[in-house]
DNA sequence: GGCATTTCTTGACTCGTTCCAGAATGACCG
DNA sequence: CGGTCATTCTGGAACGAGTCAAGAAATGCC
């Protein structure tokens, strides 16, 4: 099955309608880990021509409200999509450039940490961000 | 000590002038836990009258430089400040009304988790974020 | 092929925050 | 205490990221 099918199936899969700005949109997602909405309608519109910044959100929502992919907000950073979905995994953000690297949870499900004491709160999920330098600034001096 | 007095030597033990705006900043994140910078702004003027919001936003910001206040960014919120800085605590976040909590660290300093796989990052800090129900929401019927 | 619903287009708008030039002020020094 | 200098504040503009909304276009079903 070609990848666009598989996109396809995977879009019908979820009573979503099989569209071009989806499919292009599940395809960046896909190519582009931790991409923000900006990548994401630049490869769209690299992929399938012109398709308004309206229909890139649309879109991102749709796929996110779907489960098809994950949306995640790091401080300090646009939201960012990932069509890795459903294993609660966690991110390292780097803290001077940005870049993001998936983490496993080792529990793999949320909520995967107990909270010391909860407030009253029905926790259903915790996400862990860690932060630090990436080599590759780790390994640039600082200016 | 009075607690103008009190915020008067924080601001000078950070090197920082002691400014109307920067004392009544202070105050009032001191006041109002997780406050997000319309709520600070909003608090400032009711103590100490006409405030420009670039200065409620440049003094929050010399206050967590020196490390006077935290500034944390849950997301689907706009940045938040808090008083209670130095010992890496967590946070509860309410998914339906956005209420947030504290929670203790149960290290008591960063980094508090050890990541299953660093990618070669230099990690320093672990952030947690714990999203549920607050006891209002999850007692009040979905509509 | 027609129809109904959904999706996309286009442009406007909002929110939260930053930028910037110039006025005002705090702190230091003599 | 007054002068000076660097910093802070003011007032308004601007930006980035995302949402809103009316109408055109497209998908999918029959």
């Amino acid at each position: 099955m070609s990848t666009e099918a598989r996109y396809d199936r995977m879009l019908r899969d979820a009573a979503l309608r099989v569209t071009r700005p989806r499919r292009a949109v599940l395809a960046a997602v896909h190519a582009h880990p931790h991409a923000d909405a900006e990548t994401v309608m630049t490869a769209v519109r690299r992929d399938v021509g012109a398709v308004s910044h309206q229909a890139v959100y649309d879109v991102l929502r749709a796929l996110t409200d779907a489960g098809l992919v994950r949306r995640i907000q790091p401080p300090g950073s646009p939201a960012r999509y990932e069509s890795r979905v459903g294993d609660n995994h966690h991110h390292l953000v780097c803290r001077s450039c940005g870049a993001i690297a998936d983490v496993d949870c080792a529990v793999g499900e949320a909520p995967c940490l107990t909270a010391a004491e909860h407030h009253g709160f029905e926790i259903d999920e915790a996400e862990v961000v860690y932060r630090g330098l990436c080599p590759r600034c780790a390994a640039a001096p600082v200016s």
